[in-house]
DNA sequence: AAATATACGGAGGGACCCTCCGTTTATCAA
DNA sequence: TTGATAAACGGAGGGTCCCTCCGTATATTT
């Protein structure tokens, strides 16, 4: 015994592979749209699939909205790292924030939605924001080595003013604001300016 | 016309006063214990009414947070008031703060059950955290003056300490944490301490 | 005591939550 | 190819909650 551990099992059908992308894709833009008291059959609705199928995926609220988030951290991870190739620093800077204010959406929705059961969270949290942090490091590292960002900002404080930017009250249109006064806040950042 | 404004109009009816008293009751202790999303057919319940009263005393679920939230930082002040004549300072400070934390608890819920309509309601914010403000002041204040709390600390960074000792992510027992957290700071804002 | 303005309770239609199970289908072996 | 069958699917169903509406009950007033 030990060898046979993972021998006469199944490959996974294509449907159930199919449709948990369906639901993921469904989720993510379900919630940031409508918060944490989203309605998970709207999420099934638009992924075109019962109800059931959704609760056989995830079968508590907080597994799929780990799932969603985890997914668009790893999208901002590699978007980051493709981003590694930009000429100008602070434009990437830029544009990594104006894709990261889609994931904050996600993210408030479910610190509200998750306060309750969030005991055994934290170290997924935890991780997760880890590797943020890492990736954005990795972008404004790359700025102050050549001369283009301040060198007096570490990557936490710019995470902070990042969130604390994000986390302007909500109103009609709140997106449209934060990525105005992001830039603004990378503008400040760059070292091209009288001071 | 002018005069006449106030005159024909009935007294209030006593069951009407009495039910929308208990309802603010049921509602504290409901929304403390339940968190936002907590059940406005519970508060009813608990209130012993039927949920159409609920409804005509409070027509939106944004009113009877209100009502709740006002009503208790009414008791706030009154308690600050009340507390004014303790002999000890720091010890006022202590109850003060372990009463506060129910309080806190129901803010918590608003500030996310609001989150979408809190359009209109910032005005009331403000209003209700100055005369906060100042009560917690005044007990601040009155033990600087006996020289036996700290002068060196605002009233402010008071308030915001409380609040984020308070902010402590919620496990069962939270409340317990928070007033021995609150204890130890009071006792570092004392001034008869080797130092 | 009668009149009536007010307040009360809860039925009802709609949405959502989650479970359970009969039906369908993708995979695999023959 | 062609079954056999494990795996996945869909959605009905029972429960809770939301909010509205209106017939009934009652506190005031005269």
């Amino acid at each position: 015994m030990g060898v046979e551990t993972q021998k006469s099992t199944r490959r996974p059908r294509a449907d159930s592979i199919r449709n948990r992308e369906r639901l993921l894709e469904a989720a993510g833009e379900v919630f940031s749209a409508g918060g944490p008291g989203a309605s998970l059959e709207a999420v099934a609705r638009r992924a075109g699939v019962g109800i059931g199928t959704l609760y056989r995926h995830f079968p508590t609220r907080e597994a799929i909205f780990q799932a969603v988030y985890r997914r668009e951290v790893d999208e901002m991870v590699e978007l980051a790292d493709r981003l590694a190739g930009e000429p100008d620093p602070a434009n990437a800077l830029k544009r990594w924030m104006h894709a990261s204010v889609r994931m904050v959406a996600t993210k408030r929705g479910m610190l509200a939605a998750l306060s309750p059961t969030m005991d055994g969270s934290s170290e997924f949290f935890a991780d997760t924001s880890r590797r943020l942090m890492s990736a954005i490091s990795g972008l404004l590292d790359r700025g102050v080595a050549a001369g283009r960002l301040r060198d007096d900002i570490t990557a936490e404080e710019l995470m902070r003013a990042f969130l604390g930017i994000c986390y302007i009250p909500e109103k009609p249109g709140w997106q449209d604001t934060v990525v105005r006064l992001l830039d603004v806040f990378v503008d400040g950042l760059t070292t091209d300016r009288a001071t």
